[in-house]
RNA sequence: GGUCCGUUCGUCUAGGGGUUAGGACUCAUGGUUUUCAUCCAUGCAACAGGGGUUCGAAUCCCCUACGGACUACCA
């Protein structure tokens, strides 16, 4: 078999925000493509005027350039073989709807929403569940099969509303053999006379795709399930325009599922399942309604990625923490599974915890920083990353080393009740003014130095830690639990330990 | 309803005729740690059901059940 260039395509509806979903759609594409040394094509599908979202492919650029999905071409960064709008496209799907008209294989239909509503019912009434423009239905309808040629041509004359539809043929097996699921086979007879071209001179979904996959040269079409039931009709569309030898491979995609009961993952689940589905924040610009993203909430793309390319694939090994170059390099679509993935939260903050410990105290401090500035709080580059690189094991999220370490940038303002309650003995403000003198007494304030003079105080006390490190904890914090109080003194350095002991000292009442 | 697709621990999954059915997340327990977290160890926990085929089936076939997608002049 000859090779083909690998040119793969995401093609999103501007219909709204793109959601995780289909993020990972592009993912699997851009994977696919880069791992072949190909062409990763955005093509924006919006043949529906009336479902235009203004900002939606906007989002769509800026969603995949945060997940660090590199465009090859598309309206964004041009190409060869734009315009990558169908709505710029449309003069262009015209000559092939005529073309199967001509050659018999889609037709006109006239029929008016009221008469098609109007066959439904009588079917619906008559016992068919799901009423179908078909072989036997068209019949009795208003269209070139029906019409006499002259009516035919005197209403198109008149530029009368009309379709263009499918002339689906009677019991033929279609097949195909899809990369992830295998042969498929489905006969003609459960399929419709699909519109191919509709009354407002746009093409459907169905028709667009096919001829701009055809026209960008597209080898494969790697898209979701939803899209399997349909696929036949394209495969019949390739062949009935001639361009069999040029028919994409298809790759249909198992969905991600909702975690609590089941269903697909949708846009409008929002946030109210307790987590977003959106790559980043949205605004509804009809209706203001705000949607929160991953990328606000502080995940990083990098473990976005992974996580995304993890729910329905998996490289055969052990190892699940993989680079976008890595994830690159192992992608196949042979392991892609078949069946629903249901998306599990707890796993996604799991893998963003892995990558924020990846990074060094270096690298954490300039994301710590904007939101240190956000409270009001400054400190320098080496303190903050000092900070970062001893609170970063206890981090899922950046945010959470300010959260659980506010302390290094000022002093508390309040003491945990609960420690206070169980550890702030009556003795303590005496050992702790002792413990405050010695450690005034220290010539090198190191985590070591600390150590070396708490146990030496321990022992000449004859005390055990739990009778002062608390109070010592929560004099310096403010809190009951955290970082390695030798740690953590040393950073603050001696005159804040010791500012903040007498503050404590003086504020902390049974 | 019809068509198509699917079904291994709670979740993501490995495993494709002979395995103590493996890993990861979560959870629990123990160890380490002044505490919390980390880390380490251990544990809980699965082949949807029924028929075949076979010496032998999680694995191949069929049926049933369940789940999902689709069923627009939406994509």
């Amino acid at each position: 078999m000859e090779q083909r260039r690998v040119r793969v395509r995401f093609a999103p509806s501007p219909t709204g925000p793109l959601h995780m979903g289909g993020v990972r759609t592009a993912l699997y594409n851009y994977l696919f493509a880069k791992k072949h040394g190909g062409d990763f094509l955005l093509r924006i599908e919006d043949t529906d005027r009336s479902r235009y979202v203004s900002g939606a492919e906007q989002y769509i650029v800026d969603a995949l350039a945060w997940c660090q999905m590199g465009i090859d071409e598309g309206a964004s960064v041009g190409g060869e073989n734009g315009p990558y709008r169908q709505s710029e496209r449309k003069p262009m799907y015209k000559q092939y709807a005529d073309q199967l008209i001509e050659s018999g294989y889609a037709y006109y239909a006239f029929d008016t929403p009221e008469e098609l509503n109007e066959m439904r019912e009588r079917m619906k009434s008559a016992g068919v569940a799901s009423p179908q423009y078909n072989a036997v239905t068209r019949s009795g309808m208003k269209n070139s099969l029906t019409l006499p040629a002259e009516e035919v041509q005197k209403r198109l004359n008149a530029n009368e509303k009309h379709v263009i539809r499918i002339k689906m043929p009677r019991n033929e097996d279609v097949k195909f053999e899809d990369v992830i699921r295998g042969w498929v086979s489905v006969n003609t007879n459960n399929l419709d006379d699909k519109v191919l071209f509709k009354s407002d001179g746009m093409p459907t979904y169905h028709l667009a795709n096919v001829v701009d996959d055809y026209l960008m040269n597209i080898s494969h079409v790697i898209r979701g399930e939803e899209w399997l039931p349909s696929a036949p009709l394209h495969v019949l569309l390739y062949q009935y325009l001639g361009w069999d030898t040029h028919m994409p491979k298809f790759a249909h995609l198992p969905l991600i599922l909702r975690p609590d009961g089941n269903g697909k993952l949708s846009k409008r689940d929002g946030d109210r399942l307790g987590f977003p589905v959106f790559p980043t924040n949205w605004t509804n610009p009809e209706t203001g309604e705000k949607s929160s993203g991953y990328r606000e909430r502080g995940y990083y793309p990098e473990a976005f990625n992974n996580m995304l390319a993890f729910l329905g694939w998996n490289p055969g090994t052990t190892k699940e923490l993989f680079t976008m170059d890595e994830l690159i390099e192992s992608f196949s679509l042979d392991r892609v599974g078949r069946a629903g993935a249901k998306f599990d939260f707890d796993k996604t903050n799991w893998f963003n915890q892995q990558y924020l410990r990846k990074q060094s105290g270096e690298e954490l401090a300039p994301q710590l920083k904007p939101l240190l500035a956000e409270v009001g709080l400054v400190a320098d580059d080496s303190y903050v990353a000092n900070v970062c690189e001893l609170m970063k094991e206890r981090a899922t999220f950046v945010k959470d080393i300010l959260k659980e370490g506010r302390y290094f940038f000022e002093a508390p303002t309040s003491y945990d009740e609960k420690t206070i309650k169980k550890k702030w003995k009556e003795s303590t403000p005496e050992i702790i003014t002792e413990l405050r003198d010695l450690l005034g007494s220290l010539n090198s304030f190191d985590p070591e130095s600390i150590g070396a003079c708490f146990k030496i105080f321990l022992e000449e006390k004859g005390l055990g830690f739990g009778a002062v490190m608390p109070g010592f904890r929560v004099s310096v914090t403010g809190l009951g639990a955290g970082a390695s109080m030798n740690e953590i003194a040393a950073l603050l350095g001696k005159d804040e330990v010791l500012k903040r002991i007498n503050i404590a000292l003086k504020t902390i009442k049974k």
